[in-house]
DNA sequence: CCCATCTATCGACATCTGTCAATATCGACT
DNA sequence: AGTCGATATTGACAGATGTCGATAGATGGG
């Protein structure tokens, strides 16, 4: 079976260089970035986030981020997942182990939408 | 009957001026940085957001959104109130009217969070 | 004082979401 | 091949969330 994979990348068009205090967005413009922004809505999320971009080379591996944000192995993959559709990490894998790491400007970009105000 | 109000501000402590790229932050920052970060994730109160953004004076009244955004009066309101209670909008009324008003700085203070990377 | 209008709250409902246990998959090393 | 360790996927479940209709509260005008 195959399923649609729902890209929301950051760096899709409308998510980019519109700031949304000028003028009013369009549903779909507000549709997508709002994907974007659940992504970075949870806390969980949060921190995997902050701990990857605190990290040398702004690169983790999952075996080191399970342990700090005390939550379960399935959990913290599927935030990784998450996080990494909505395109603010990369996954690579080295043996067995997969290390993730920040999309650089990716944040940036979100920075980008809110300024102005 | 009373009920807590969450208060979610965004000018609470930890919501400002600590980049989440330098270091990581704690599941309490993590926690309400969320909070915040939830009131942005949905598109009607980006839509909401913006069209009171890009409005004179940055104000409009609840009658002039509701039409914009396509949905009922009762859901606007409560998006409003999210984005209210948020810290990203503050309520005056006029008459029988409800104007809602952009927080200088608000959206501001959230784009600082994501400078660095 | 009653009515019309604008807004907020309530109650209900379907859907989405975060979480974990169990299991599958994948890679390395004997 | 067999085993072990790391990670991903699946299934299930409780709780949160977005939405609307009905209703309540407030405000101004006849």
């Amino acid at each position: 079976m195959t399923t649609m994979l729902e890209v929301t990348d950051v760096t899709a068009a409308g998510t980019c260089c519109t700031p949304l205090v000028r003028e009013p967005i369009s549903a779909d413009e507000a549709e997508q970035l709002a994907q974007t922004m659940k992504a970075l809505a949870d806390p969980a999320r949060l921190r995997l986030l902050s701990i990857v971009a605190a990290s040398e080379n702004t690169e983790a591996c999952v075996c080191d981020l399970i342990e700090p944000v005390g939550l379960s192995q399935p959990t913290v993959s599927h935030h990784l997942k998450v996080l990494t559709t909505a395109g603010f990490l990369t996954r690579s894998k080295r043996g067995t182990w997969a290390y993730f790491k920040l999309v650089p400007g990716a944040l940036d970009r979100i920075s980008q939408l809110f300024v102005g105000s």
